[in-house]
DNA sequence: CTTAGTGCAAACCGTTTGCAAATGC
DNA sequence: GCATTTGCAAACGGTTTGCACTAAG
């Protein structure tokens, strides 16, 4: 495995999802390696929902030889130890964010110019868990979007 | 154009639905063809959320010669004319369900046993309104999924 | 030294497109 | 007749898989 520098690491703030990270792999006899400590290096300093090619693009000036499968698998992997999540939103591909310590909430996305709003509505929350309540559902997961056009663009229009 | 018994359609209540295809298809100078009308009706005949797979498996055994190509193009075809509304869940493919007259609703979805519950809560939509205007943003479709466990599939956990 | 991970190329799968033949207008 | 539609096969784009090789434990 590549040298890492660990002290600069946990100066960045890191420490507790690289952790994670190797909790889940010894706790799964999982190896860990360089390839997934960098993708995880750049995955969280990157900003929200990105595509596996736009992590491809960032991790290839760190480490060119790293290939676009490994960041396909070392994806699925951060969403197995909740460090990431993936989101399917209205194109045909995947789109991962960060999941760690990271708060719930739900999109708003511009379909002009592409930008997500994230946003919180406690209300709405309850509402839904009250409605699946009235169903007799459990609930594991859940995602609310809205389409639309965004303060600016519809500026422009 | 192959025949086609108009008055069983009358009878079978999707006048209006045809209507509406056949409107569409003159103002915009499009053909009125056996394989569209074949299509529609079986789509209007069938339950939600098909796959178009399931829809040409479906037209098939009306039409042998129709294409899957042409399954393809025809649904995009009935949502430009909001007969249809394409729904990306979260797998790979679009599921289609019918959008003529048919009011709101979101979508519970069973992960085990794929059932999917519709629902509409009005207080959360006016809650959803009311975020976007928060936001300066002009909504143009939104949706909202729950995933989970239906009533059922707890039962036998 | 055993098992898991990597990178590459090839496979995959849902969907789209190019094209020649068929059909509606 | 002219333009659109069809069905087929081939292309496409995102993702997965098989495999020989490398590296972690």
């Amino acid at each position: 495995m590549p040298e890492r520098n660990i002290e600069n690491d946990l100066q960045k703030g890191m420490q507790e999802e690289l952790q994670v990270l190797r909790e889940h792999l010894s706790r799964h006899r999982l190896k860990r390696t360089g390839q997934r400590e960098t993708i995880l290096d750049v995955f969280l300093h990157s900003k929200r929902h990105l595509t596996v090619e736009d992590l491809y693009d960032l991790v290839k000036h760190r480490d060119p030889g790293i290939g676009l499968t490994t960041v396909y698998r070392t994806m699925k992997l951060f969403c197995e130890c909740n460090l990431a999540r993936a989101n399917h939103f209205e194109e045909g591909r995947v789109r991962y964010e960060q999941q760690y310590k990271t708060a719930h909430h739900d999109h708003m996305i511009c379909l002009t110019c592409g930008e997500t709003i994230e946003f919180v509505h406690p209300q709405i929350e309850r509402l839904q868990e009250k409605v699946a309540r009235e169903y007799g559902f459990r609930i594991t997961d859940h995602r609310m979007e809205i389409y639309g056009a965004c303060k600016k663009c519809q500026r422009k229009m």
